[in-house]
DNA sequence: GCGTTTCCATACACAATTGAATGTAAAATA
DNA sequence: TATTTTACATTCAATTGTGTATGGAAACGC
């Protein structure tokens, strides 16, 4: 076989990833061969085991082309526009989170296929890897909230603890509620007024003089 | 071999059931042989296909034993202690839910086999079985609180279409959460203020005379 | 008590994957 | 331009799992 050029390289590279994207979200992970995944993008299983160690390696570079934290999309609203509460910032960041996975075709794939199309398989643990998601997540909102919590923005007898936990659940939820199955509904289109009510349920109102 | 007594044959069914929980727990179904399951049940393949068909009736048959649908929880909280309104015996069946799954270890393996240690095969769809759980949890939640709304119990601003999305979602990510790893925390001891927060801040206060 | 059925072990044939070894022609490199 | 890498294709050996067929002894029906 003729040697192709880096930029060529690369492209099989890609279009192997792409083809481990088809195969596992079609068959499950198990029980795709690397043979088919070479076949479906036109290569042989040369190709695969010279980009990748083996199918585990493949998973893993396939996870890491779509690897996205929560905390980035929180920077990413307070750098936009300051000047807005914690509790603000976390809402936004949230319908901005869901209008990413509504609109980013591979990513959505990539997670369905980490959360349902597979299991274990030589050293990879796939859920390690959503528990490593969902901690890093779940961090994220406690700090805001524990903030959130000093400014007053929350109603009384809600801790930031609970507050953690009834958040992290309900996107949780409504994630893989979605995820199992995104073409029963737009996950923004139901994500957005349950995250609105509840953060606006969670919020104290600014005219009443609770204290604590 | 020699044949057995009835009840020997039942018990090596069920140990071979058990078996397979065990094997699949740990290794993830796709990666368990039969053979394994066999041999961790102190028998050969024989036995299995003896008793079942494939993998895939085995799995069927597994789920069975553990099958138990949300509306049963209600029902039997409404037949237990009725004059109860449907919100409160929603509440009292999401609790008294969080303490089986708490309490029973077998539901709980087979729960997190079915969403975390499995995927395609044969002719099984785990997707569309956890599907159907989730469906017919919910179908049952919207009932009730489309009761709760007629009743005037729900806050004003709060259709019971976003109050199911809200609970459903809740109550799915935090067994989501927790199937993940069980021993992180108790589902009962974090479910439990959780609901309770959240069905407080969806009840309409008694004195307050708000209209619809 | 006798035939029949049951419950399971053993053995066999077959297919599917995997990792590694080898080949090769073109691209890099010097 | 000569040499060395690179980027795959092809082939091979070995393993693993599956379904089925066969056998045997004890339990069951009568």
């Amino acid at each position: 076989m003729a040697r192709k050029t880096k930029a060529e390289a690369a492209a099989t590279r890609e279009a192997l990833l792409d083809a481990a994207e088809d195969m596992f979200m079609e068959h499950g992970v198990a029980r795709t061969s690397l043979e088919q995944i070479a076949r479906h993008a036109g290569m042989t299983r040369g190709a695969v085991y010279w980009h990748f160690k083996n199918k585990g390696d493949m998973f893993r570079a396939m996870l890491e082309r779509v690897h996205m934290p929560f905390q980035d999309l929180v920077d990413e609203i307070e750098a936009l526009e300051h000047d807005v509460s914690s509790l603000e910032a976390i809402r936004l960041a949230c319908l901005q989170g869901l209008e990413r996975f509504d609109q980013n075709p591979r990513s959505r794939r990539v997670h369905a296929i980490l959360i349902h199309r597979c299991e274990f398989f030589s050293d990879i643990d796939p859920i390690a890897m959503q528990q490593e998601i969902v901690d890093e997540c779940r961090e994220s909102l406690y700090q805001h909230l524990l903030i959130s919590k000093e400014q007053q923005m929350l109603i009384q007898g809600l801790s930031p603890e609970v507050a953690t936990d009834l958040l992290q659940a309900t996107l949780a939820g409504l994630f893989h509620e979605w995820i199992r199955d995104p073409s029963r509904f737009s996950i923004y289109e139901r994500g957005v007024p349950l995250v609105n009510q509840l953060i606006s349920m969670m919020r104290r109102s600014p005219d009443t003089s609770e204290t604590n």
